[in-house]
DNA sequence: TGCTGCGCACATG
DNA sequence: CATGTGCGCAGCA
């Protein structure tokens, strides 16, 4: 409850957004956060909407649209003067998270080796010019001996477990790795393109760029808070042969042409908007809530993708085979209708069409996926059902999983038929197959093995012990078990600390395995890791 | 084609 | 008036 799994990722994207001037929306959150950090937008709007919550991010309402902003460098126009003094504490806090957040979304190899304490300091210093790197060194500090942040085996920060005030849940955890043998995440920490360009104020000087342009205008480093300047050539900014007539400039805001809420104030009065996107949009209240719903329910059939390969069965077809790859609805994941239309309950595409991956489809009574226990699927309608939300209760363990109907279609037809079915990612399909490829790949990868699962599962003392094993001991264990992957293992050093810190992009993303082997793998190292053998906590 | 940088109009205190 | 915001464009990959 208290954890927000993709927090800073959403206040990273808050703070891109803006620092691109661009409306941080829900819509602009969400897209930002499927391509960067590969988070569904259904996550993206629950983690948002848990934000808003905790108030670590707020909502506003500005220009007649909504807005998010990043609680850290948002100054709330507010006079609750009292509230000041009790707020600054966590302010403070906010500062040191968002600083986090700012650097995660420069490099997210720091989401894995933590953040070297200068580094923090300097990011910090340079959000909030109202502290001094004293100052902020001392909060740092503080948070240290509260537990809010803690140190990493190699020296460098993290934030710490759990939080210890209620306000704002910061219990976000980092992965790291803390071996350099492991890490081999290279392609795992895509930089950004061009650094955000943080804290750039207001810039000081106004309306002076039309004319002067050119590669050496504005480069002056020192020009106090404004960090970030455009690093690629200079903009062209106008034709000379534009000298003539109307407008002076080529970008930016037609002159004369007004804000949609001005046009509408001065002109309508009324309650219709009028930009390019045709649609009128009733105005007045953003929906002081629902503005998280406002976007994505869009898409009512699978929509058919310019190409890309089938998560099932891993061929890329050409586009305009008559096997056309659908996508998941909330994810990037792809697959061929006809291999869904095969494929066991959780693949088949819902009646209405639409389809969802295993990793994205959802218990429709209590919403949550895969992760809060495995799901079961009608094989009438395709809803899905943990064990528990289903009324009757689903038995456990079902061998066949093609036949389960669901109470409501049962309801409606009277002849029974009832086999549940669970899952691919049961357990018993799990030992059946266990080392066959997951189809699949988790629309997050960035964090894994959720707790809860691996409190219900016991340790299996089957499972060795690995965390003292040499490198041969591993390389040993593989030929055993997967014989295909040890000499990759043994090339690259893995010893069982090696084993034991690696992640699920260290695994299938660092080895330069195809994405069959490299899955199936994983899962043998998260079994090793956790000593369970528990197919789901790969989806974790 | 999608992302980015940013000038400048506009909103807000 | 000072400053925050984001539209809408040009440029780039």
């Amino acid at each position: 409850m208290s954890e927000i799994k993709h927090k800073y990722q959403i206040l990273a994207a808050i703070d891109h957004l803006r620092a691109r001037k661009s409306r941080p929306d829900i819509n602009r959150i969400c897209k930002f956060m499927l391509k960067r950090y590969k988070v569904s937008p259904k996550d993206t709007k629950a983690d948002l909407k848990r934000c808003l919550k905790e108030k670590s991010i707020f909502k506003v309402d500005y220009k007649d649209n909504v807005s998010y902003r990043n609680a850290a460098k948002w100054r709330k126009k507010t006079n609750l003067n009292s509230k000041m003094a009790s707020t600054i504490a966590t302010n403070e806090r906010r500062i040191i998270t968002s600083a986090i957040a700012t650097l995660i979304y420069q490099d997210q190899s720091y989401l894995e080796n933590g953040i070297a304490f200068e580094d923090l300091i300097k990011a910090a210093v340079s959000q909030d010019s109202k502290f001094t790197k004293k100052q902020l060194e001392t909060m740092v500090h503080k948070e240290l001996v509260s537990g809010s942040l803690v140190k990493l085996p190699n020296g460098n920060l993290a934030l710490g477990p759990a939080d210890h005030d209620g306000d704002s849940s910061d219990s976000f955890k980092f992965e790291y790795n803390v071996d350099s043998n492991t890490k081999m995440t290279s392609s795992a920490n895509s930089s950004c393109r061009s650094s955000p360009q943080r804290m750039r104020g207001r810039p000081k000087k106004r309306g002076g760029g039309s004319t002067g342009h050119g590669p050496t205008n504005n480069n002056t480093r020192n020009a106090a808070v404004r960090v970030g300047e455009r690093r690629k050539m200079a903009k062209k900014v106008f034709d000379p042969s534009d000298n003539n007539v109307p407008s002076k400039r080529k970008r930016g805001r037609p002159v004369g042409s007004l804000n949609k809420s001005t046009i509408k104030k001065r002109l309508l009065g009324g309650n219709q908007k009028l930009d390019k996107e045709g649609t009128p949009i009733s105005e007045g209240q953003m929906s002081p809530d629902g503005s998280g719903d406002e976007i994505e329910h869009e898409e009512p059939i699978p929509h058919e993708t310019s190409g890309g390969v089938c998560s099932v069965c891993l061929i890329q077809k050409p586009r305009g085979s008559n096997d056309r790859l659908v996508e998941c609805r909330d994810c990037n994941n792809k697959a061929h209708l006809s291999c869904l239309q095969s494929g066991s309950g959780i693949l088949k595409p819902r009646p209405d069409n639409t389809w969802q991956c295993p990793h994205c489809k959802t218990c429709v009574v209590c919403c949550e996926t895969n992760d809060a226990g495995i799901l079961t699927v009608c094989s009438i309608c395709s809803d899905s059902y943990h064990a528990l939300c289903h009324i009757p209760r689903i038995p456990e363990r079902l061998k066949a999983w093609d036949q389960w109907e669901c109470n409501n279609c049962l309801e409606s037809r009277p002849t029974v038929v009832g086999s549940p079915a669970i899952i691919p990612s049961s357990i018993d399909f799990e030992k059946q197959h266990s080392l066959s490829i997951d189809p699949f790949l988790k629309p997050h990868e960035l964090d894994r093995a959720p707790s809860k699962l691996k409190e219900e599962v016991p340790i299996d003392p089957n499972i060795p012990d690995i965390t003292n094993w040499t490198t041969d001991e591993v390389h040993n264990y593989f030929m055993e078990n997967y014989p295909e992957v040890a000499p990759i293992l043994k090339e690259q050093e893995f010893d069982g600390q090696a084993l034991s810190m690696a992640r699920r992009a260290d695994i299938v993303q660092g080895l330069g395995l195809p994405l069959g082997p490299a899955l199936s793998l994983y899962r043998i190292v998260v079994k090793l890791q956790t000593r369970k053998d528990d197919w789901t906590m790969c989806w974790g």
